[in-house]
DNA sequence: TGACTTTCTGACTCTTGTTTAATATATTTG
DNA sequence: CAAATATATTAAACAAGAGTCAGAAAGTCA
């Protein structure tokens, strides 16, 4: 059994898991389930996958991989400014976030795994085995990605004047990524308490799509037009 | 022992947990710890919360509790006006998710808690204790009145002119406030990989600030004048 | 073939959340 | 006040599940 074989075997398992994980979640889910789902013993997992954290890394990975092919499938597509590449970069996030609930929800979960990370004090609450592992450090790559080809949407909308050259490209990725992110989290509860809601991510995709045209274009309806000097960031 | 007494050994266990949830995170302390700081027997903390996670649900309502306490404090004092008040808010909420962070994990969480509950698929991976529990019910209320006070700040914003009168208020406090969620959790991972990175939650807070008063004001420097009818939502 | 490495198993251990039966301590009631 | 009832409390037992391990099987190499 070579290198590949046993890829390929990791990736049996991978899969399993996946499938485990969207269906039951993580928690519910028994690393006996995974190992029965490969069809393999309990104790082969363990020589595939350190534990069961690493496995739900793994999981991350793939799942921020395929985040990040969201990305990549609107900046590939030429001839169009980079104004609507973040539109539909919204819109196709928001897409992702609700039909791959549980890659979203590990996705957040690694952010917050970051957080706990950069907080000394914490640090050391988090299974060293996770810090180690490839997953981990491939993570942050990805994200880093992500956020470099958005950025690059950015650039493209400065060069093609569909966003205001003043912006600083990064930044206002960053900016937009966040209200993505905190929307998606923030809206959940705000929808379901009042069934009278009138904010949740449906009825607010319009508003947010004004919002991006107006901060990147600066149209915003000014109350009284003082031009301001510099940038926004 | 009357409900008076119950009420304060209640309190006693809730803040054995917090002390250690802080110390230790929710994985790490085992109820075995709880029992012990609390000076009862493991049973008995049984006797006073449902389970583990029971617990956790009263951890978070405190949380939130307090982050309301952090709203309540802006508007509370007088004679400042609403975009004041907002660029405040922000300030202090980052500060509040910083320097608690165990708090505002647990506000997170059950923010993803709830975004479980709404996706039907996934609701019934979610232990029913919690969703039965007081506090769950309550946190909502919490979250919502988070959004009352918060929008309460964009009306008198809008009185006093420093916010632009088209701004629907409620849509405009939550789009601020999923902008300090996603930039809380976003910045974590990209401050992190590169030490060479410029954009952090300190180095970004004046960007914010500037950012919150041109959306607010719509002092955006436009590269085109165009007024746009209609209001931003 | 035989030594050696890799893959694999299933039973075992150990931790820990949760239950329960029994006991003590209040509280009500007749 | 004493019996009856309800409320606290404990320690021990239970159950579940993550992770380990000794050794078997299969594969590789010399």
């Amino acid at each position: 059994m070579g290198a590949q074989e046993r890829q390929q075997k990791e990736k049996l398992i991978l899969e399993a898991s996946i499938k485990l994980f969207t269906e039951k979640g993580y928690q519910s889910t028994k690393m006996e389930d995974v190992a029965k789902a490969s069809k393999i013993s309990k104790g082969l997992t363990y020589f595939y996958y350190k534990n069961k954290e690493d496995l739900y890394m793994a999981v991350t990975k793939k799942a921020f991989d395929e985040l990040k092919d969201v990305f990549r499938d609107v900046i590939k597509i030429k001839g169009r400014n980079g104004l609507d590449m973040l539109t539909e970069l919204s819109n196709n996030y928001f897409k992702f976030a609700k039909s791959n609930r549980m890659y979203y929800e590990a996705i957040l979960n690694f952010m917050g795994l970051v957080q706990q990370y950069n907080d000394e004090s914490l640090r050391s609450t988090i299974d060293p085995l996770v810090l180690e592992s490839d997953h981990f450090k491939k993570l942050l790559e990805v994200h880093h990605d992500c956020g470099k080809i958005g950025t690059q949407m950015v650039v493209q909308g400065i060069k093609d004047g569909s966003i205001r050259p003043e912006l600083q490209a990064e930044a206002t990725f960053y900016t937009i990524w966040a209200m993505l992110v905190g929307y998606e989290r923030l809206l959940g509860p705000v929808g379901y308490e009042g069934k009278d809601a009138k904010i949740n991510l449906e009825t607010w995709k319009p508003s947010f799509n004004r919002l991006l045209q107006d901060m990147l274009k600066g149209t915003f309806q000014a109350q009284k037009v003082q031009p301001v000097q510099g940038s926004l960031f």
